[in-house]
DNA sequence: TATCCGTGGGA
DNA sequence: TTCCCAAGGAT
């Protein structure tokens, strides 16, 4: 949860996440749909998928190993480099936290740490193999555990992004940046690139019945393995209303008619920003089809608070709530433990 | 190696 | 409002 995270706002999804799985069987044991509802709202999904991979790997080599005399935590690194989503920072955090061996960490506050101390020159994603280098030459092999919290605090309390306290910093002396009189010029920042613009047409599907259409997106790619409203780009020269009608032909072979706005969500990601124009349609004909999506649902509106949903989604079931008379909000839902009730393709 | 992958707190 | 960036990993 702490990959690309803060501790302050993973804390609360961690703290419903040990009570609903507070070990590695429950983990291991859990519906993918479950595990997602608690990561909703944390982004960088597959960290959740690839967690959860991870429990059943390590229930396995332990189901396997006869002796039973160990648990199942490796205590080498190539044992958590072999598990998906654990990469050589977060082994090394595990392995020096939990079990106080000596093995380096490199997080964005010992990037920066380093970066300012020897005054690196270039962006530290393009010395990754000095950094790494680095913090294992500082590395306190004696007590691994304190001198990787510490570098980590120094970074996050005193070595600052901005306004870093240099008075108060016990590395002061030995800092490069510090001698060069400006510490905030590292680490060298990338050219920022400009974040590609899309606007993209959404449609809250409603049958006679009063449901609403929801697919779940494939795993691979942006927001994998969560559930949306469908829709898609909206094309040069394209009305709205017809993006949607196309998308939904496309994706779900349903023929729908568009109706009027529900809402209109702006939304930026990491890397790209999008314009939801959201419209309520109606359903006409055809039996929705996933032909771009793990599957599609009917679901009763209320119902929405049992799919995992990404943040952008969360406003619009809000909007739709609120256009139905609704009372339950999807930030409600969210915060419910996980529906017992099993997910089935629609078709 | 460069790019993709979310979200929200804080300045 | 806008921008930065966070207990990084996979491809």
């Amino acid at each position: 949860m702490l990959q690309q995270t803060r501790l302050q706002v993973a804390l609360p999804y961690w703290q419903r996440w040990m009570a609903a799985l507070p070990a590695l069987e429950a983990l291991a044991a859990a519906r993918e749909h479950d595990v997602l509802l608690l990561w909703q709202g944390l982004g960088y999904y597959s960290r959740a998928r690839r967690l959860q991979q991870g429990a059943r790997q390590l229930q396995a080599l332990a189901e396997h190993n006869e002796a039973r005399t160990a648990d199942p935590w490796p205590r080498t690194l190539e044992g958590w480099l072999a598990l998906p989503g654990i990469g050589r920072s977060t082994a090394g955090s595990i392995l020096s936290s939990a079990f106080d061996l000596p093995f380096a960490i490199l997080d964005g506050n010992v990037k920066r740490v380093l970066a300012r101390l020897v005054a690196s020159p270039r962006p530290p994603a393009r010395e990754l193999k000095g950094f790494w280098q680095l913090s294992e030459s500082l590395l306190d092999p004696r007590r691994p555990r304190e001198f990787n919290q510490a570098l980590m605090d120094l970074g996050a309390t005193v070595c600052t992004p901005r306004n870093p306290s240099c008075g108060a910093c016990p590395w002061q002396r030995h800092c490069a940046a510090y001698a060069a009189g400006d510490p905030t010029a590292f680490p060298v920042k990338e050219a920022p690139r400009e974040l590609p613009y899309q606007v993209i047409g959404v449609g809250v599907v409603l049958n006679g019945a009063g449901e609403v259409l929801i697919d779940q997106r494939l795993n691979e790619g942006l927001l994998g393995g969560l559930w949306e409203f469908p829709g898609g780009k909206q094309e040069p020269g394209e009305a709205i209303e017809a993006t949607i009608a196309r998308e939904l032909r496309e994706e779900l072979a349903i023929e729908a008619g568009v109706g009027e706005q529900l809402i209109v969500v702006d939304h930026a990601y990491s890397h790209k920003r999008l314009r939801f124009m959201v419209h309520l349609c109606t359903w006409l004909s055809g039996e929705p089809r996933p032909l771009a999506a793990q599957q599609v649902r009917w679901v009763r509106p209320e119902q929405l608070g049992d799919f995992p949903f990404p943040a952008a989604n969360a406003r619009i079931i809000a909007a739709l709530h609120e256009r139905l008379g609704l009372e339950a909000s999807a930030a409600d839902a969210a915060a419910a433990l996980p529906h017992p009730e099993e997910s089935r393709p629609a078709a």
